[in-house]
DNA sequence: GCTTAGCACTCGGCCCCGCGGGGTGCTAAA
DNA sequence: TTTAGCACCCCGCGGGGCCGAGTGCTAAGC
């Protein structure tokens, strides 16, 4: 039942066949099959084969006398051993360099990536935003809105800024503000966020009475600020979602509904990029595997991105399980050290 | 060939046609039109004046011999003068309200308005980002970034808050930076936008030499900062576009793609909302009337909003042709008055 | 002159049928 | 173990017939 009961005739037709089925959409009979693998073989052997193919469960014909279509296990095995990927020409490489190098902010990067990867492939490009714990603080400033009201500017890396509205019990004066931010900025800056929300804790419980007010205040902001960043942190931006209204797997409304209400949903592709997080590299999801009823007859194509060895964020391409793995497999994999690279280089 | 040759009974049978179709989506014989409308008259009759209505352009069948359908022209005469609105519930009322007054910035403002609108409909929402020429400078602030870019944050209502990257040719100093903010606090706060941007420009013109360094530099980095402003200022959040895939008239995944391709581009929409602008209240389009190819067989039923006299933006909901407009005409002009008169408390 | 009953007619939807073709599985021979 | 031959299967497609809903027309009635 696994894949070593399998010769190499066997696999080799197997690959053809799935390459020939990726190519046309239509289930691939003994006698196209032949052609397409170019054995010295009759159909009736290929027939034969194909048989023992389909009791492994790595294809399947959708009625007696049509021709074979791979089943998600044939596709695994294809994935895992067989396909032999299509590098992208260095042109494109190029392409997607000087796209990614030429934006000012994180937000443009993310939706260049997202993009970029959307209508290379010809269908969804996704791409999560940069996990924040690892990078470092780079300065923090309050401004004061109304009573009770202050706004915190973040600034994180070369290029990444946000704000963040706090509440406070009493209003606060621009001297005061500058004078708590001047505090946080001599003890947080340069430190990770994670490492600040850490000793934050510790601050808060450690000393009571024995620092001053001052500080106390500070550090009840920064609490604020930094726990307000907790929920907000995982987020993707999508493009080219429309690419999948071409394609006739997805023919059906109300599955393209299920599919494009996951997509603004967020939660279940953003469960899906996280288990890919995990991993180093490119990932496949085939059909099914993924766990969610939303992405069935989807595959997603992921791969982590980062700067050195810290993973910051995951990346990918959502499509049709029938898709042309062996170009989107460099696609998703080149694009992700290139904006890891840009990253990197941005510190 | 206009309404004045139709009668009151031939009113009648409109509304009734109408209303009927925009609730069951069959073409409506004779027969289910005449127990639809009460008259007391015969199939025959009816008939008759069916047949008039159809010379008028009002209505029109698929094909001989099945029911009536209306036409854009019929919409049109319907919503013109014969549609009898079915007003909000109070509870139905607080209920977006109190939505809206829960929000704390201006992105969870929009976002919630153009989720309400798409949960009551049950079809897409969409609320135009305000104006920003009207609104005026609270204050702006600069950080230095890296050697050559500077951080411009702007304050502007009690709910908003920008940032902009902006370039130099020099690096500049904390202190130096400030000083160029309090100019420019001191020279515009409270000032709108537009103003800003006009006296910018005047100031760039009317004194070269007799203006001492420091304003020189701080009136050429905000026009950096305000020109920057001119292009992103039109932007819309859509909610709920998902629902659309629900209607039989959007079943095709051609047309659906076409749809929500504009929707992703903006522009189409963006341009809709703007002639929009220019009347106050309640606009509808039906079908073909607002000119675009994506919005066929969709109506789209808009509403300026505001504070006091000032229009600040649009918002409206997106369905097809057939949608209930007694229900929806009456959710767009009341959310729209809810979210001004928010935006109008908050200054 | 408007309204109404009666009637012939039209057309889409549906089911059923028959046919052609691509493809299979089995068997028997090499 | 491979191969040729053959019977068989089943989808897709076009055509024919039937049903039902609804129309337009005509002629009679108020």
């Amino acid at each position: 039942m696994n894949e070593s009961t399998i010769n190499e005739r066997a696999r080799c037709l197997l690959k053809a066949l799935i390459e020939r089925y990726i190519r046309d959409g239509q289930p691939v009979g003994s006698k196209t099959l032949l052609e397409e693998s170019g054995l010295d073989i009759s159909p009736a052997t290929v027939r034969n084969v194909v048989a023992d193919l389909e009791r492994l469960g790595l294809v399947h014909s959708p009625h007696t006398s049509a021709g074979r279509v791979p089943t998600e296990q044939g596709y695994r095995l294809f994935i895992d051993n067989l396909v032999s990927v299509k590098p992208l020409t260095s042109p494109e490489v190029r392409n997607i360099a000087d796209q990614l190098e030429g934006d000012e902010d994180m937000d443009a990067l993310v939706e260049s990536a997202s993009s970029m990867l959307s209508s290379l492939s010809r269908m969804a490009g996704v791409v999560m935003l940069p996990y924040q714990q690892q990078t470092s603080l780079r300065r923090i400033e309050f401004l004061p809105l109304t009573e009770g009201r202050v706004l915190a500017v973040l600034v994180l890396g070369d290029y990444d800024v946000q704000n963040r509205i706090i509440h406070t019990t009493r209003p606060y004066g621009r001297s005061e503000l500058e004078r708590i931010a001047n505090y946080l900025n001599a003890q947080f800056k340069g430190r990770s966020l994670s490492v600040v929300r850490h000793e934050l804790l510790s601050a808060m419980q450690g000393a009571r009475e024995d620092i001053d007010r001052l500080m106390r205040e500070a550090v009840s902001m920064a609490e604020q600020v930094f726990e307000a960043d907790s929920q907000p942190d995982q987020d993707y931006i999508l493009a080219g979602e429309t690419n999948l209204m071409n394609y006739e797997e997805m023919a059906d409304v109300a599955r393209l509904r299920q599919l494009f209400e996951a997509f603004n949903e967020k939660r279940t592709i953003l469960d899906l990029l996280d288990k890919s997080l995990q991993a180093r590299g490119v990932q496949i999801f085939i059909g099914q595997e993924s766990g969610y009823q939303a992405l069935d007859s989807c595959s997603v194509v992921t791969a982590t991105y980062g700067a050195d060895d810290d993973v910051l964020g995951v990346l990918g391409v959502i499509g049709p399980t029938r898709m042309a793995y062996d170009r989107v497999i460099p696609l998703v994999d080149v694009t992700a050290k290139l904006l890891g690279s840009v990253l990197k280089q941005r510190h």
